[in-house]
RNA sequence: GGGAGAGUUCCCGAGCGGCCAAAGGGAACAGACUGUAAAUCUGUCGUCACUGACUUCGGUGGUUCGAAUCCACCCUCUCCCA
């Protein structure tokens, strides 16, 4: 089997613009390809994940993989897959999110002579002169084709600036660029980016008269069609100062049913005989599935022994063990203990456990927090100093947030 | 440039001088039930010193005893005309 069937196989392929073309330069590792990520947040998150596992699989098959950092495109901001107008960047914030995405990186993609390469669109967007592109590019593109894109249309009733507008154009010009600097004969992306890799195959037709090839990876959607990876609180981050590893694993651990071996297939590195397997599994053996899932991805992303020890943890967590090594801790001071009580709604909003006194009311007259297993039933409860006796006292806020508390 | 509209709490969206911390829906959170799942039912869902007070309805001023609601100017967006 070679690597296109096996993409195919876990349901990774979206779109191609030639399947027997990709099919062929792919599994006999004939592919210089290209992957652009915008620097538009300081970390990078389970889309950017699965693209880079994309890379490796690719890689893997002897191609070879081109990273593009956004550095430039970032100025302009992707409109794609969008309802509203990003806010825009200062360079300042634009360079700093690309030294995180480099630094996320170099732990995914092997990079080196041979191996994949990196590079930032700024070093060539940033100097081209208004003019000339307009002469050079812009004359390639018609704005009648370009409206009516899929990523535009959904944009036309809540407006789109001209800058955003300009942002496809931007894409296709790296991917020209690449194509004629590089070699780079393919690029990859969201299905999302469907109509601008488009446009990008176009001008190199145009511009070079070499036919590239663009391929698009399904998106991640979970059994209702929304996106995966993003909490109520945001994205899930590859950064474990953002996601702790536990809470990582936590989120893979809590996927629905339907979904599981949906996001095993896609996103891990199990062979497909091994989860071919699981298709089987129903019911409560499902959990099981979910344990391989976010073990895996947690191995994958922070490592074995990071995977290992949120395993253990959230084990001991839902099995009344009193492993509390790797639960996220707030230490207490002197200052919050008042006559040597400290107030338990107090404690959790400095624990970030809550956002206001008003919620941590709530959530105990609705009986949701418990302090070291014992439901807590009065508002004004306090944990006494001597608690501390042990060395810690754990805070329960609902089924799953368990929170640690020294002094 | 001319004309017509819109901007409400996390999101959508009602309100159009006091009865508004603001309908309804969604999301979210808690409880029951469970498998750390889903579905369902119940409750909550601005802040605090919580039977009361305070701060919010694009911004700044103004009218009024009282303004999310009226007026002026400004900002942003949409539509029609040029």
């Amino acid at each position: 089997m070679g690597i296109y069937e096996e993409l195919q196989e876990r349901g990774l392929i979206a779109q191609v613009t030639d399947e027997p073309e990709i099919r062929e330069l792919i599994n006999n590792g004939g592919a210089r390809f290209y992957i652009g990520f915008d620097p538009t947040a300081d970390s990078l998150h389970v889309g950017h994940f699965m693209a880079l596992c994309l890379m490796k699989r690719l890689q893997m098959a002897g191609n070879k993989p081109v990273v593009l950092i956004g550095g430039g495109t970032g100025y302009i901001g992707d409109p794609s897959g969008r309802t509203d107008m990003r806010s825009m960047m200062t360079p300042e914030t634009i360079q700093h999110n690309c030294d995180c995405f480099k630094k996320q990186m170099e732990r995914f993609i092997e990079f080196g002579e041979d191996k994949a390469i990196m590079v930032n669109n700024a070093d060539w967007l940033l100097k081209l002169n208004y003019i000339d592109v307009l002469r050079d590019v812009g004359a390639c593109f018609s704005v009648n084709q370009m409206l009516t894109a899929e990523c535009y249309k959904q944009r036309m009733e809540k407006g789109l600036s001209f800058l955003e507008f300009n942002y496809m154009i931007m894409q296709a010009y790296d991917f020209y660029h690449l194509n004629k600097e590089y070699g780079c004969n393919m690029q990859f992306g969201g299905d999302d980016q469907w109509s601008n890799m488009l446009a990008g195959t176009r001008l190199i037709r145009k511009k070079n008269g070499k036919d590239a090839y663009a391929m698009t990876i399904t998106l991640l959607l979970n059994s209702e069609g929304k996106k995966m990876g993003k909490t109520a609180s945001g994205a899930v981050w590859l950064d474990p100062n953002k996601t702790s590893p536990f809470e990582f694993y936590q989120y893979w651990r809590n996927v629905n049913d339907a979904d599981v071996l949906k996001c095993i297939r896609m996103l891990t590195f199990l062979p497909l005989e091994e989860v071919n397997k699981m298709d089987s599994w129903e019911g409560s053996q499902l959990n099981t599935a979910k344990e391989i899932l976010a073990f895996e991805l947690t191995k994958l992303v922070h490592g074995e022994e990071e995977a290992t020890k949120a395993q253990e943890a959230a084990k001991a967590l839902f099995s009344n063990n009193a492993n509390t090594d790797n639960m996220p801790t707030t230490e207490l001071e002197d200052a919050d203990f008042a006559d040597g009580k400290a107030s338990v709604i107090d404690i959790m909003l400095k624990a970030g456990l809550v956002k206001s006194k008003g919620e941590a009311r709530r959530l105990v007259e609705q009986g949701g927090v418990s302090v070291d297993d014992e439901k807590i039933s009065d508002v004004y409860a306090t944990v006494d100093a001597s608690a501390f006796e042990k060395g810690y006292i754990i805070v329960k806020k609902g089924k799953k947030t368990f929170h640690k508390f020294t002094k």
